[in-house]
DNA sequence: TGTTTTCTGTTTTTT
DNA sequence: ACAGAAAACA
């Protein structure tokens, strides 16, 4: 049961009763401790499903189920079946420790028991991004606010901050001081009125319903108190106010509380994510003990090193070290732009797989998604299979969404959401203004818009071509919902069908209505996976209608494991996306200024935080860590000269070598880097020619005009001229009767 | 007049 | 690639 566990490891898992805390660097062990630990409580006769381990995301939930029922000789679990088994099943059987996200694990409670708090049921919608982003357009409108002057992502964020921080409207008002923050608050207050009416909970409902639902109802309390006698959450310094209030909820009588965590990868303050929870910890158990994982059995004694320049040193005292064999240097990379970038990455994943390193034992991370576009080029050219992880998820695709609206706005009339995205689409005559008057007369009655497009009255109301298009829309919802008792992946066929979405996406994506009639396909499988197993956990007694649980696993599991095939891939993600992950090799690009650090954090509190996910970065290596950055990179049309990220001069020092592209391995230092910046910034890369944004120029037959805008390069370089006499054309240099003419002298008068 | 198509400007991180 | 705005269409 010990054998292969250091003695601070052996001591977390022997340490079975009382508060603890386990502070755990980068590679130390941790799953392995919280797998051990877990069998241990079970092979001392603990009851396997009075363990609740909460951990951050559902992958690493699978991840540690999995080792878990390996170390318990347990049968493996059929592969590519991911714990989300546990999910629905935590009512079935006292058999198999429940792991989960908060999230996840808040939900399934909920499902049963948030009837108890009024006006919601269990059958309750979850709410994504895009939902919530509806759902706030749709009350600015109410509130007849204009959506530029409050944007949706920043009024959303601001409400999932008074959320996080358990702020009500109330409260919230209190504190609004501007014409702005009232503003704010009444639409934070008629969200949450809305999202009741709906019977719908976004992310943080989860957890703060949870939370109401614990402390309003001792009974629902002593309950879940009674079934899980051991807690344990992993990542605790990412977790937010309502999330430890829960786990305090629970545990607080029986203390058998264990948490791990580290401070120096604290990357989630912006969702709320509170590190001060383990000084609350601390208060809240002062019997609390503590152990230190600092020893790392993951990198390279050079990779350590490198990164742990990045952390804080507390007081020397928690110090990770390794007693791993030397490996290479951390290098770092200049390259001329993210093309060039691209193509040392592609050369670089091309000398390692060469060299015996499988694919997947290779990662690229950069801070945010809209680098994955050109790396991705690069790979689809030499032919490397990659797996972008994160970004536009598969459940996010349009055509996705599309087709799980049908079958909610069949199946849960009430939630609004569902049944705006689709009731135009694909196009059948119901346009803004047929829309809202049928929005108008739902309210002057009193009604939901899913009882309304079914009245008489209502639909009288709307005239011609959008009234056959609601009498066929409601036709197709109403056959949708008769299905209610077939299939899965019956009722995602019939949805497909019934709705024309093919034909649609024919006429209206000549490019890519293929690839996209795939996705429907894969999501008729994903629908066959999910009744699959809901057939083999038939012992359920909670009798959970398929569909809801179908949808919610789709909000709540966007992990890869879930949906992409395990075959040999590079995996591309975001380094907040990298967390818990570890690869033989690890590309981290864009190491520029405005990046990482990104531009919103670089003064302020957020630098720390900044550094911190850098570090979490170098981290994930085994073996090798590669940074790169580009001195210039292109950023919507304009390429823009770029620095060096400031990080980079934290990291100089033994184990790190800094290199030119192109250039010999020499050493250079990030001083002698940034003193050459100004000589190189003509990259061999830009054509400069003669035809720039403000240049006067004479076209043979359209005349004189000046160019306002450029794009492309060479024989593709396009720009749009602006013309006296024929107003603005775009223009392919390379083929168009032009000459570079000096500005008229009329344009040129001092005013 | 109301609907559909085309064009333009926009991307931090995510359960 | 996507959403919102302007233009084109019925």
């Amino acid at each position: 049961m010990f054998e292969g566990l250091n003695r601070e490891q052996r001591v977390a898992v022997e340490t079975l009763k009382g508060p603890l805390i386990v502070v755990a660097g980068p590679g130390s062990g941790k799953t392995r401790v919280m797998t051990h630990r877990i069998s241990h409580l079970i092979a001392c006769g603990i009851a396997p499903g009075s363990i609740l381990a909460i951990t951050f995301t559902n992958k690493a939930a699978d991840e540690m189920l999995r080792r878990t029922l390996l170390l318990l000789d347990h049968p493996e679990p059929p592969e590519g079946v991911p714990g989300f088994l546990e999910a629905s099943g935590f009512g079935i059987s006292a058999e198999s420790p429940v792991i989960r996200t908060f999230h996840s694990f808040c939900s399934r409670i909920l499902r049963r028991d948030l009837y108890r708090i009024e006006p919601y049921s269990g059958d309750f919608s979850i709410y994504d991004t895009t939902d919530q982003t509806q759902l706030h357009n749709e009350v600015l409108a109410s509130l007849e606010l204009d959506r530029t002057t409050f944007p949706a992502r920043a009024g959303l964020s601001t409400i999932s901050n008074w959320k996080n921080w358990m702020i009500s409207p109330d409260e919230a008002q209190e504190k609004a001081t501007t014409f702005r923050d009232r503003e704010l608050v009444r639409i934070f207050r008629s969200y949450q009125q809305e999202l009741e009416r709906r019977n719908a909970l976004d992310f943080d409902d989860l957890l703060l319903l949870m939370l109401r639902l614990l402390r309003e109802h001792p009974d629902v309390l002593t309950r879940y108190r009674a079934r899980f006698q051991h807690l344990m959450i992993d990542e605790f310094q990412d977790t937010n106010r309502p999330q430890y209030l829960i786990a305090r909820l629970l545990s607080v009588e029986h203390r058998n509380i264990c948490i791990t965590g580290d401070p120096d990868q604290s990357i989630y303050s912006w969702r709320g994510a509170n590190p001060d929870n383990f000084r609350r910890f601390q208060e809240d158990f002062p019997e609390y003990k503590t152990v230190h994982l600092n020893r790392n059995y993951r990198s390279t004694p050079q990779i350590i090193s490198v990164a742990s320049r990045l952390t804080s040193d507390h007081l020397g005292e928690r110090r990770l070290y390794t007693e791993n064999p030397d490996g290479e240097d951390v290098k770092v990379v200049e390259v001329s732009d993210e093309r060039a970038e691209a193509r040392k990455i592609a050369s670089s994943v091309a000398n390692w797989s060469a060299e015996g390193t499988p694919l997947s034992e290779i990662a690229i991370l950069y801070r945010i998604n809209a680098l994955s576009r050109a790396i991705e080029e690069e790979l689809v050219r030499n032919h490397y299979p990659y797996a972008v992880i994160g970004g536009t998820g598969f459940y996010e695709r349009k055509e996705i969404k599309d087709i799980l609206a049908y079958l909610r706005a069949a199946r849960f009339p009430r939630d609004e959401v569902a049944l705006r995205r689709i009731v135009n689409v694909p196009p059948r005559g119901i346009g803004k203004i047929s829309f809202e008057r049928l929005v108008d007369s739902a309210r002057d009655r009193g009604m939901d818009l899913g009882e309304a497009i079914r009245d008489k009255e209502v639909v009288s109301a709307v005239r011609g071509k959008a009234r056959k298009g609601l009498t066929d829309l409601v036709k197709v919802l109403d056959d949708l919902a008769r299905l209610e008792d077939r299939p899965l992946p019956e009722q995602v066929e019939a949805a497909i069908e019934a709705s024309g979405y093919v034909n649609h996406l024919e006429r209206s994506e000549p490019e890519s209505w293929q690839e996209r009639t795939r996705n429907l396909e894969e999501l008729v499988t994903a629908a066959a996976e999910t009744e699959e197993i809901l057939q083999a956990a038939a012992t359920d007694d909670d009798d959970i209608d398929p569909l809801i649980v179908f949808l919610e696993r789709i909000s709540l599991v966007t992990d890869v494991s879930f949906f992409e095939e395990r075959d040999a891939r590079v995996s591309m993600m975001t380094l907040h996306a990298a967390k818990g992950l570890e690869f033989n090799r690890v590309v981290i690009v864009g190491v520029e200024e405005t990046l990482i650090p990104h531009s919103r954090h670089i003064e302020g509190g957020g630098l720390d935080e900044e550094r911190r996910l850098l570090y979490v970065g170098i981290t994930r290596a085994r073996h090798e860590a590669v940074l790169t950055y580009t001195t210039w990179r292109r950023r919507f049309q304009e390429r823009e000269p770029r620095l060096p990220s400031s990080f980079l001069n934290e990291l100089e020092g033994e184990g790190i070598c800094f290199q030119r592209a192109g250039s010999s391995l020499g050493i250079i230092s990030v001083e002698d880097q940034r003193s050459g910046l100004t000589e190189r910034l003509e990259d061999p890369f830009w054509e400069d020619d003669e035809m720039q944004v403000g240049v006067w120029i004479h076209h043979d037959l359209l005349g004189r005009g000046i160019i306002s805008a450029t794009s492309g390069r060479g024989t593709s370089k396009r720009i749009s001229v602006r013309f006296e006499a024929c107003g603005e054309k775009q223009l392919v240099v390379a083929y168009a009767p032009l000459k570079v003419i000096s500005p008229p002298d009329e344009e040129w008068e001092p005013c």
